[in-house]
DNA sequence: GAGTGGTCTAGACCACGAA
DNA sequence: TCGTGGTCTAGACCACTCG
């Protein structure tokens, strides 16, 4: 990894670079849960780059929720996955998420049709508009039972999208983006508690009107217009959201 | 705000005095919704700063979801206050309605009293100890349904806690902070959908096992430990929990 | 082509934790 | 006392947007 980098307009900036390094190094349990990670100072050696970068590499991880840091002592490990199991977002579209997450989708069917008015209004769309229509099923990485039964929605202008099979290990707005060059600027995201009906319940294999966890995310560009809508429907017990905040103070008083 | 500032042994760091100073100017429309802010050259200057100081100010902002950035452009703002996001005005509450965080808790009992097995497990605590334990009923501003069944576990060193009534406004972290100067650093938080037991199916009023929103925050400190820990049980239609995300970044490989 | 924010360097001083 | 991460400076080059 030569100092001297040759990698001049690389796309992908060097402390994503080293993000992503000390992320598979971490995973590799190279540096175990409960140890420190090298210096700062440290890593700009190994690695040839200044404080900023490692300092922003090391930041990244830490909004994951795999290290954290103490002033006088170092930056520890936390934990060898990112906190959140099986959600491919929190605080921010923020990733690593170029990371494959763990989960897949199976898709089951999808097709280009015209929407009814339900659900038009759920895409604040109008009755009639052809969009793209993909149901699928979601499962967590080595798991054999359906962690949710999906269903998304494709704006009409990206209905031509192609799909590269009937497995997609990345999300689907990715596609779009690529195949489009769309981009997703801001996603909006509802949660609340429904009663299973007959298709999702069929689906997963679970009673009938048993509680699932509805999960409904817009996906916007920067004019706010929706490129794509997916509703995740998830049995009870197969699946927890999770989440971590860390509190900034901004509006602080001391002195 | 003194461009000149002396800014001797201040305990707060530039960075932050800089970003309230914008806060407040934000707020009170001095750089209204729509508009750019000054460009980064141009803080630096009337601040007496460094870009790192302004670009660590401004990133406080845009977390917040009060400023968005674009490469070119410039910091335009998009809120006047802070978007959800962040601990306590986190959720988006009650169907559809963005706004509207106004919830009060009406406790129904509160005492300190040893905890058993199964809740000391999700406390990460010792069965026995003594915490102390509220229950109580949450309503939307101006409803007259209830719209979560809580119960909160707090932490045998804040057990003393006095509560100024039986009608809380404000979150219960913000008691233990003032009363014994401790300091919520980080928020965990796991949603599930669960069948509502016999206790919180009577408290709100709906059918047993039908679906409800589970929602448990655990309150810490900067040493991660446990100051708070809060259950919210929501009927299926009386809540929808709402967040946003903006991208911080993109992972493209454009070319 | 001028100006923006994004990335990056090579320094510096500080408060604080550990030995 | 020494080393850590936190803060901060003063530069630099880049890709991008916009006129």
């Amino acid at each position: 990894m030569s100092s001297t980098s040759p990698m001049r307009g690389s796309s992908t900036p060097r402390y994503i670079q080293l993000a992503s390094t000390l992320y598979e190094e971490i995973r590799a349990s190279r540096y175990p849960v409960g140890s420190l990670l090298p210096t700062e100072h440290e890593l700009c050696e190994q690695f040839g780059v200044s404080r900023f970068t490692v300092r922003e590499a090391i930041k990244m991880l830490v909004r994951q929720g795999m290290v954290t840091r103490q002033p006088g002592v170092g930056s520890r490990v936390q934990a060898t996955v990112p906190v959140s199991q099986y959600v491919q977002t929190m605080s921010g579209i923020s990733d690593l998420s170029q990371y494959a997450f763990d989960t897949s989708l199976e898709v089951i069917s999808h097709r280009v049709q015209p929407i009814d008015a339900q659900t038009a209004k759920g895409l604040g769309a109008s009755e009639g508009e052809t969009w793209l229509c993909i149901e699928g099923l979601r499962y967590a990485q080595g798991q054999s039972l359906p962690m949710a039964h999906t269903t998304v929605f494709v704006a009409p202008r990206f209905r031509s999208l192609s799909l590269p099979g009937t497995t997609l290990s990345e999300p689907l707005y990715t596609y779009i983006e690529q195949q489009y060059g769309a981009r997703v600027a801001r996603v909006d995201q509802d949660i609340r508690a429904v009663s299973l009906g007959r298709a999702s319940s069929q689906a997963l294999g679970v009673p009938l009107r048993s509680p699932g966890l509805w999960l409904k995310r817009d996906y916007l560009d920067e004019r706010g217009e929706l490129l794509e809508q997916a509703i995740n429907i998830h049995p009870s017990n197969r699946f927890t959201y999770h989440e971590s905040f860390t509190r900034d103070y901004l509006v602080g008083d001391k002195r």
